[in-house]
DNA sequence: AATATCCGCAACCGCTCCGAC
DNA sequence: CGTCGGAGCGGTTGCGGATAT
């Protein structure tokens, strides 16, 4: 608004009512700082402190907490006596202030929760943060850019597929409209993230799972008669051994993150006629992802976790398993059948961390 | 020891969502 | 049904400490 050229004394006489009115009103808004159109700003930006809280500040806000609870945060600067906008105060509350969280350093059963959900999820950092007691959606969201993205790429893993990155540009070749992606596209820049086509439900991928395998070299890379590539991670009491499937698209973190043996003849089968689930369903994989995520949602709410165990629907047979077979006999609801046990698989893992952190799952924890 | 570079994290920004009216 | 405004979310920025040169 300061910009704006505003008429001159003889320029604003030879205006019409309207625009001399439009005018007065933009003066005004000048003079008070704020806009002609949209929302007004929630506090005065010119004059409210920025940049990191003292113990002070926090001390004035954890007081107000202390008497009054969380209620409207635009009011609580002017009633804890601070010089910050509320939004600055409701970040600092949830952010670190919180009583409830943990500011240790992340534990690898952490990372591999992280690692799970991203893969499943994407960057919903307040979904994953939910699953992660004691650790919000900044802290889940700075850590992974700083570590485990980075390790992922060291790894040769792509971050956001979470796949072999040479596979990522295989699969990228294959569907490019350039004969050579690889000379388009540097894995390390983020082009092949973000730009990347999403596969067509013919063209067939690799599926891969990570989970528990951060901190372990991958040891070898074996091709399979019956299912092309698997890769072996070193365990501390197994290796894991993971299939390709000819999976296509994000639904393969579905599959991977939720069964612990990833090459089990029903695991793979399960991954299998989930693919062929939803590949067969008309809506695409972001619809499915997103009813996934809303039942996360809603699962969230519930007080009893369902029964443990993985849906493998009958009507597929163990591995190796021909797509034409379950893609035949697999009707529209399993999918959702299918989200189920995702989700289940969600909750056994929110299961295990609660035997291993008993504390931080007490109820005084989210009693906020 | 001084400087440059890297890294992690807290905080901010701008947008969307959603409930109240 | 549209508008308003608080809350929430994800992406980005910038500061300060750690490490490398």
């Amino acid at each position: 608004m300061s910009n704006i050229n505003l008429p001159t004394e003889k320029g604003h006489e030879k205006l019409s009512d309207c625009a001399r009115d439009l005018y007065a009103v933009m003066q005004v808004c000048l003079f008070y700082n704020c806009t002609v159109m949209g929302r007004p700003p929630c506090c005065d930006k010119s004059n409210v402190k920025k940049g990191p809280w003292t113990p002070e500040e926090d001390a004035k806000v954890l007081a107000y907490v202390a008497n009054h609870g969380i209620g409207n945060w635009t009011l609580v600067p002017e009633k804890a006596g601070l010089n910050r906008c509320g939004k600055s105060c409701r970040l600092r509350w949830t952010n670190y202030l919180r009583p409830d969280l943990k500011h240790d350093a992340f534990t690898p059963q952490e990372e591999n929760h992280i690692l799970v959900l991203h893969q499943a999820v994407g960057s919903r950092w307040s979904l994953i943060a939910k699953h992660l007691p004691g650790r919000t959606d900044n802290d889940v969201k700075n850590h992974w850019n700083t570590k485990l993205r980075k390790k992922l790429m060291k790894m040769g893993i792509d971050p956001v597929t979470h796949k072999p990155i040479s596979h990522v540009l295989t699969d990228f070749g294959n569907i490019s409209p350039f004969p050579n992606s690889r000379n388009h596209a540097d894995p390390l820049n983020g082009f092949v993230n973000n730009f990347m086509p999403k596969p067509e439900a013919s063209v067939v991928t690799t599926e891969y799972a990570i989970p528990t395998m951060l901190s372990r070299p991958m040891l070898e890379e074996v091709q399979d008669n019956h299912f092309g590539n698997n890769y072996v991670w070193e365990n501390a009491e197994t290796s894991f051994q993971v299939t390709n499937q000819e999976i296509s698209s994000p639904l393969t973190s579905l599959a991977s993150c939720h069964i612990t043996d990833l090459s089990s003849p029903q695991s793979l089968a399960w991954q299998s006629s989930l693919l062929q689930s939803v590949q067969s369903s008309s809506s695409g994989w972001n619809d499915f992802l997103l009813s996934d995520l809303s039942l996360l949602t809603d699962l969230e709410q519930q007080e009893e976790p369902k029964a443990q165990g993985m849906v493998v629907p009958s009507s597929c047979p163990p591995v190796p398993v021909q797509n034409e077979k379950c893609e035949n006999n697999f009707s529209e609801g399993s999918s959702s059948s299918a989200v189920d046990s995702f989700v289940d698989s969600i909750l056994n893992q929110d299961k295990e961390m609660q035997s291993e952190f008993p504390q931080i799952f007490s109820d005084e924890y989210f009693n906020y």
